[in-house]
RNA sequence: CGGGACAUGGCUCAGCCCGGUAGAGCACUGCGUUCGGGACGCAGGGGUCGGGGGUUCAAAUCCCCCUGUCCCGACCA
């Protein structure tokens, strides 16, 4: 392609508008334009990335046995009726009217379009395994779009849906889908993680999150050094070291005996007044939930993980109680509250067992109790409840934990037969009965990958595009275009490498040689060629790495040749 | 939904406090000179100052309402 024909509109400021850096440099590399909050035009460099990221996509689906459908973005809102989410979804889902006043919505998500397909396609367990995908525009109307592509409301994904006979078939499936994953993220020349999610109310381990790994993600990552362990933060597993500990300890536990702490609120103030270490004291946070009051402990250094608990309690509401009702239940102002005495449902964490002698709050203003000890009280469970910090040990190995951040492009998970049932997919097994159909769902955000793949590999100078999805490869650069030998030879590295199928963007424009550099430099094209007369004239062209910075002079005869062993990675 | 900020030419911003009829840099057009890291000279074009209302002889500037955008939080997968 010609620069001079083509639309890539560069910014020589940041936009005021963008604050994170992928957003930054692809509205100054010209790829993106925004219309509306979270929704964005992709301009000719965009759509060229988009189109290499969707094509590695598309050949690890097909080769993994999926095929490719395109479901409709508008969906009536009978389906949606039908699944119970018209209702649920809430104002995410953006709903209109047609001409005929009948209820419709973007689809921001298409498990109950793609399962009105197959159940009216499939009735028997000959037509499964059946794996379909598609790569569309969602609306999902975000309360708060932010970060350019990273969080839009209108964007980019690619989503399949497995159909199984049952729980082995659809595990079968998810390791398909999990495989495909990884190939597609390594050949998009990304590093990246799969981590284990919470599953929520579905349980189980079958729900991984796929990670680009940058330090402005949005996730916080728990993975091993050792082995190949890694998970949300959220989900990540604290080790109980050791189940044992009450027994020997019990012996030497004191009697519990209250102190005056006046206004010591916090650990800290605590801790400070008693002179102790944050480690000996007890954290009593009271909860309210859809299934009653809930005071859970955790070690005063630790911190409670809300979705832990709500896990273990299977409730689906759980916030903080509210000043007056921590007065109500524990019959003191917030930051005395206790276990001891109290009478409302009490969940531990496991370290928390191992604990003695320890403090916490006295239910009484200004009032904690030292000493305390697990049989002053009553636990109704222990569990694992807090989140995991910087000297926990790996679940799996007894590794060092490593803490990151990263940013999700990518998740599988299990949906069983959520949507089977409500909907009705069913299909005869060989003995004739009617069996729900077994469903997984896996998506990923094409926007993201690319937004995350910028975050990743880009300097001060502008984007490094990983070769598998740069917009081009190769860029030549005339320093100046109105010299004969320079133009000449440009057009005839321009045509070699064209010839040889490689995506080369020819910088014809007359502009001085720093607009060029640096237009080519925040663009990312990983291969530069430089043609100047002053090293024409040994017949040498200068080809440079935006990757590494590194110059080499090349033969003008022996491009095509350099060009092709650098693209490969040698 | 709560808190905060902003809205002036295509972009980045000044002017607003203290009212007097709009500026800079970059970008753009023409001509000429230049050509290895965002060149130079000359001559140009381009703005309902987000929208509406009010105060005033006079509003980008002061007051009220609305809209949009961005940030933090809550929310969500």
């Amino acid at each position: 392609m010609h620069y001079s024909r083509m639309l890539i509109p560069t910014l020589k400021e940041d936009p005021a508008e963008a604050e994170v850096v992928s957003h930054k440099l692809m509205l100054r590399a010209g790829m993106i334009r925004k219309l509306a909050a979270g929704i964005y035009s992709y301009l000719p460099l965009a759509k060229r990335t988009f189109n290499k990221v969707e094509q590695i996509i598309r050949e690890e689906m097909n080769r993994a046995g999926a095929q490719e459908v395109t479901l409709p973005s508008v969906q009536p809102s009978d389906i949606w009726q039908e699944s119970g989410r018209w209702d649920i979804y809430g104002k995410e889902l953006l709903r209109f009217k047609d001409r005929n006043d009948r209820d419709f919505c973007l689809g921001p998500t298409h498990e109950e379009v793609i399962t009105d397909l197959v159940r009216r396609e499939i009735k028997s367990y000959r037509q499964l395994p059946l794996i379909l995908y598609q790569i569309q525009t969602k609306f999902r109307d975000e309360i708060r779009p932010r970060f350019g592509l990273m969080r839009g409301r209108e964007f980019t994904m690619k989503d399949a849906y497995s159909f199984d006979i049952d729980e082995g078939g659809a595990e079968e499936s998810y390791n398909q889908m999990f495989q495909a994953y990884n190939q597609i993220f390594e050949r998009c020349g990304l590093e990246f993680r799969a981590v284990e999610a919470d599953s929520g109310a579905i349980g189980g381990s079958f729900s991984h999150e796929f990670m680009v790994m940058a330090d402005s993600g949005e996730s916080a990552i728990v993975s091993c050094y050792s082995c190949n362990y890694a998970a949300n933060l959220e989900k990540a597993e604290a080790k109980h070291s050791n189940p044992n500990f009450q027994e020997k300890e019990s012996a030497l536990a004191k009697e519990f005996q209250k102190v005056h702490t006046p206004d010591r609120k916090t650990v800290e103030d605590v801790t400070c007044f008693l002179k102790v270490s944050p480690k000996d004291l007890v954290k009593t946070l009271i909860y309210e939930t859809d299934k009653g009051a809930v005071a859970v402990l955790v070690r005063g250094d630790h911190e409670v993980n809300e979705i832990k608990v709500k896990n273990l309690l299977d409730c689906s509401y759980l916030n903080l109680a509210q000043d007056e009702r921590i007065m109500e239940i524990t019959r003191a102002p917030i930051g005395f509250a206790g276990p001891v005495g109290l009478k409302t449902r009490i969940v531990a964490d496991n370290a928390v067992s191992e604990m003695s002698n320890f403090i916490t709050g006295g239910n009484e203003k200004d009032t904690h109790l030292i000493n305390v000890n697990l049989r002053d009280f009553r636990v109704d469970t222990f569990a694992d409840l807090r989140v995991v910090t910087k000297d926990d040990l790996c679940p799996r190995c007894n590794g060092k934990l490593r803490f990151s951040r990263g940013i999700e492009v990518g998740h599988v998970f299990k949906l069983g037969t959520k949507y089977s049932e409500t909907l009705g997919a069913t299909f005869l097994d060989a003995n004739g009965r009617e069996q729900s159909i077994v469903m997984g769902c896996y998506g990923i955000g094409v926007g993201r990958t690319v937004a995350a793949a910028i975050e990743q590999n880009h300097d001060e100078n502008g984007i490094i595009f990983p070769i598998p999805i740069a917009p081009f490869l190769v860029s030549i650069l005339p320093i100046n275009i109105n010299q004969k030998e320079v133009k000449d030879a440009s057009e005839d590295i321009y045509l070699s490498l064209s010839e040889r199928g490689y995506d080369v963007l020819f910088d014809d424009r007359e502009e001085s040689p720093g607009i060029k550099f640096k237009d080519a430099d925040l663009i990312g094209i990983p291969i530069r060629l430089t043609i100047s007369s002053r090293t024409l004239k040994n017949g040498m062209v200068e080809l440079k790495l935006r990757k590494t910075g590194e110059v080499i002079m090349v033969k003008k005869e022996d491009v095509v040749a350099e060009v092709g062993r650098h693209l490969n990675g040698e």
